[in-house]
DNA sequence: CGTAGGTTTGACTGATCTCAAGTTTGGTGG
DNA sequence: CCACCAAACTTGAGATCAGTCAAACCTACG
């Protein structure tokens, strides 16, 4: 513990910082939290269900995503995670994890003991209602995703997920550019959004065929951002802060 | 404000002492909010998208649910509610509503200032924690929405929805009996599972066919609970405290 | 007893899945 | 540097689930 490392909480604090007013000794409590680093493999299994949660965990670098599987063991995926994600808040206060957190590529998570984080709280209420808001802006993305796959079409679906996962990282981080790297693949991008992934290959075709997007290899750009936008019937409003 | 009626909180009390423990004093504390009480017909709206949360809202007599809408006017029900459920805790700490509640049947609310929450919530760390827990599980109660919506067919999804309604129901009553009028119109199941009100039918033709259900009007009996468990592919452990 | 909202059913259409066969890509070891 | 391999992507053809449209039938209520 403490290793000597600098600025492991650099993209919480950034993130809380949008979501309450920070003091300095806030900041302060925060990076004087005992805490443990873990590097792991892209697939790694970063919280698994059942297991009661004792640990905060945090995305520090790559990409992650929450999933459950129903019991013919099809996946959904409920969310993407970036870097500054809690990845286990959902489970503070609850006494099993329901669901899975993985990560898509190689990546960095840094952990902290859930009575720290009580602790924390207690003592610093400016972080206790940042918290509080990330929780119901988690909550607010999975109701918008509950619209996503339960009202929309495949084509809107993908174009969505893809303007949200867009929006959110530029938000993490301004000088991402318009040309990114997908880290998931079609498979995953199906698993999110509730189709096959030979499906998600045919919605990408159209959009680019469409010219709203460009492909090279697993690059994506996207060509033409108002109508992605449309297609996906995309307000960032339900973002509340993270946008 | 004010009203001489007697236990307007009693089953906001009774939740909240599943979620936390509860002392005297946190008990009296909730007694005495000030709060107005409204009742409504059956699909008036209580919690109107876009505007910023205020009030905090009870639910104390009949069915609500939330619900978001596509640009094309499409309509997706995120969750039904009964009584003791709070209908708006997801933007007490968020700008602007992003979802609308609108009520079922006739019902009837009990509203308190935000203001009075946050106090309350100040004084009486065991409220604070169980107002958490439920908010957690309301997230939780949406990520198995999403797997039910995205991963499941038709025929899952109305079994599921019927599994998670009847055992809330229980757990908030455990008084009430299997046979049940069913609150909602076959369009409202649709649009919580992401159906169509004619396939929903469809789907229950099916139950009722296969013997698991037995509907006599619109009230609907459980005849054969295990298979119904079964085919919504139903496991209760995502509801938490709340079943 | 008439009306409106909800339910039920049928016939047809269309979106998405399934299965299956290539093709491309990126990484690894010779 | 090349050959090979596994994983991911691409495409086609046919099957199936769910949507659409339309009509008839309840049922509660004024």
């Amino acid at each position: 513990m403490q290793a000597p490392e600098p600025n492991v909480f650099a993209s919480l604090i950034r993130k809380l910082e949008r979501l309450a007013d920070l003091t300095h000794a806030d900041r302060m409590a925060i990076d004087a939290l005992p805490y443990l680093t873990r590097s792991v493999e892209p697939r790694a299994c970063l919280v698994r269900e059942g297991r009661a949660g004792t640990k905060f965990t945090l995305l520090t670098e790559g990409y992650a995503c929450r999933q459950k599987t129903t019991g013919d063991g099809k996946r959904q995926i409920l969310s993407f995670h970036i870097p500054g994600d809690i990845l286990d808040l959902q489970h503070m206060y609850l006494d099993w994890a329901d669901c899975n957190v993985e990560s898509i590529t190689s990546a960095c998570i840094v952990s902290v003991a859930v009575s720290n984080i009580k602790e924390l709280v207690r003592q610093h209420p400016n972080i206790a209602e940042a918290l509080w808001r990330d929780g119901l802006i988690d909550a607010s993305m999975l109701r918008e995703q509950v619209l996503n796959v339960g009202r929309r079409r495949g084509l809107q679906r993908v174009a969505h997920m893809l303007c949200e996962f867009i929006t959110r990282r530029r938000a993490a981080d301004p000088l991402a550019p318009d040309a990114f790297e997908l880290p998931m693949t079609q498979e995953q991008i199906g698993d999110a959004v509730g189709l096959t992934s030979v499906h998600v290959n045919r919605m990408l075709r159209t959009l680019r065929d469409d010219g709203v997007i460009v492909q090279e290899g697993r690059s994506v750009r996207v060509a033409d951002w108002p109508r992605l936008i449309k297609i996906g019937d995309f307000y960032a409003h339900y973002l509340h802060r993270a946008a």
